[in-house]
DNA sequence: ATTATTCCATGAATTTAATTCAATTAGGGG
DNA sequence: CCCCTAATTGAATTAAATTCATGGAATAAT
């Protein structure tokens, strides 16, 4: 009933002083206007205006309308300019979803000049998913997913942003620390520790104790890396880890990192996102980001 | 671009889930609502919703359009309703002007009960105006205006709300208390206290010292009627009030009414108001509140 | 599998609304 | 008193919204 351009014109009308004027303003002739603000009025039951000589002097009504105009337009000019940011993929929220535990590290470091970057982007992490992070992304829980296995799925998109190798993390002082690299067999009298997930998904079991029949003589699960990397450090355990973190904490602390088998776990680290956002301008800034701050990182 | 319109469906698909049920809710078809959207979307260059199977998912734009029609559409429904008021006569601003500084008190009594009656309507006061009351009654800075003088002029209606009797206020010590009435040339040996307004707007001169070619002793001007009373009870002056007044205030202070001349100078108070506006209904409310409270108190 | 069913999109036809045009009224200034 | 400007009004026109009829695609039922 009361319509947007109802309180443009009322408005305009109060900034310009005359119908003909504001008419002008909006490209319209006063006609329009007039007819325009006549209908209202028999809606509204109640004058808008009250024609004094030529004049339009606001009634109650129309004083109250200026007020509405006044709060409820620039709500909408407001919002036309966000969402054509939201449009040009300026604006929007990026939520990242992680597979993969120790990228976390990683991922704080490509967050902070990404945000500087997109002021208008908000970043979320996200680490639990119910139907893993594949659901996560289709079910738009998520609108990036870091993985190190990119399954593909119709209407997904994956790409590669880094590699690195994943290492056996011991303590210095750990007779395994000077090998040049181990066997399945050297963890035998070892407690592992790893983050608390399926042993399916973790490297240290797939590509390397489960082939060899091999397993540790206990296993931990922890949840976070700092801790864990501590209680190595303490000679409580050792852990499988990418080597850029490890060299990381190694000057921190006395660990050292070793090749699990000969040529070592090799691992990839993918992104992936739905292909309906790929043209999405932020999020492409990110995956641009993501390779370019791993450049200097190895 | 954004109309209410869009906001309205896109508040009613979000309720009810489908285009299909929305448009039964609004009384549309679902072809309007699609096509509605449609055009939006393209103007936009966003989509609202992304169509997943037969659902629709909304994106970041139809989510951020979401929290707008919860922000947007219920102002424009109260304003409907604020309105609605305001065209029933239920709901305002009612501005007095006053052109008769005792009558503030009874003012007061009126004022009470009409708040409790018309809670949608606010109510303020005015004591100076730059072209006077009528002026401020053309010019629509007041809505109402309490005089003693009802200058008629087009456009305007009076109505009489009281009579009453305007007395001279003596010390009850002083040698005029015990006189039935008095001359004007009694008067020439007091100093008179009166309202800071020209002497030709003050009854005491206009209809009975000047008349007698006489005047007091000496003139004080004081705002406040209370200030005022105090004042004449500490022997300082005489003044002129209304009877009702002075009756009221004698119980709390040794304060004396007497009759100005054999006959008293009678006068009624008038209420005037825009022809324009006698139907409004609160407004008529008022004039019957004036003169029913008036009813009680002489 | 096959068939209904449900829901949305689309294009053309239609209805409704908005806008303009042209004529009219009326106030204010010279 | 006349002219200029501003608003109203009704009819004509233009534009927009809505419906109708149809088709496609996904889900549910048989």
């Amino acid at each position: 009933m009361i319509e947007r351009n109802h309180l443009e014109i009322v408005r305009e009308v109060d900034r310009c002083g005359s119908l003909t004027a504001a008419a002008d303003a909006l490209c319209l002739t006063q006609s329009a206007l007039s007819h325009a603000m006549k209908k209202l009025e028999q809606q509204l039951g109640t004058a808008v205006w009250v024609r004094e000589g030529r004049k339009l002097r606001p009634t109650q009504s129309g004083l109250y309308l200026l007020s509405l105009a006044n709060r409820l337009l620039p709500q909408f000019e407001h919002a036309e300019e966000l969402v054509g940011q939201i449009a040009r993929g300026q604006r929007g929220s990026l939520r990242i979803g992680m597979e993969c535990h120790p990228c976390y590290q990683w991922l704080l470091k490509v967050v902070g000049p990404y945000l500087e970057q997109w002021p208008g982007v908000d970043v979320d992490v996200k680490q639990r998913f119910q139907f893993g992070g594949i659901g996560a992304l289709f079910g738009y829980d998520i609108d990036v997913l870091v993985t190190p296995d990119p399954l593909h799925r119709k209407g997904l998109i994956y790409e590669p942003v880094f590699d690195y190798e994943q290492v056996l993390v011991v303590p210095s002082s750990h007779h395994l620390a000077s090998k040049p690299w181990i066997d399945p067999a050297d963890l035998e009298n070892e407690t592992l520790i790893t983050y608390p997930v399926d042993a399916e998904r973790l490297d240290i079991y797939t590509r390397f104790l489960v082939p060899a029949h091999s397993s540790p003589a206990r296993h931990k699960s922890i949840e976070t890396t700092d801790i864990m990397l501590q209680m190595v450090a303490a000679g409580r355990g050792v852990s499988a880890l990418p080597r850029w973190l490890v060299e990381e904490y190694a000057h921190q602390m006395p660990i050292t990192p070793v090749r699990l088998g000969q040529k070592g776990i090799n691992k990839q680290i993918f992104l992936g996102l739905r292909e309906r956002d790929a043209g999405v301008e932020y999020l492409q800034s990110f995956m641009a980001m993501a390779r370019t701050t791993t450049w200097g990182l190895f």
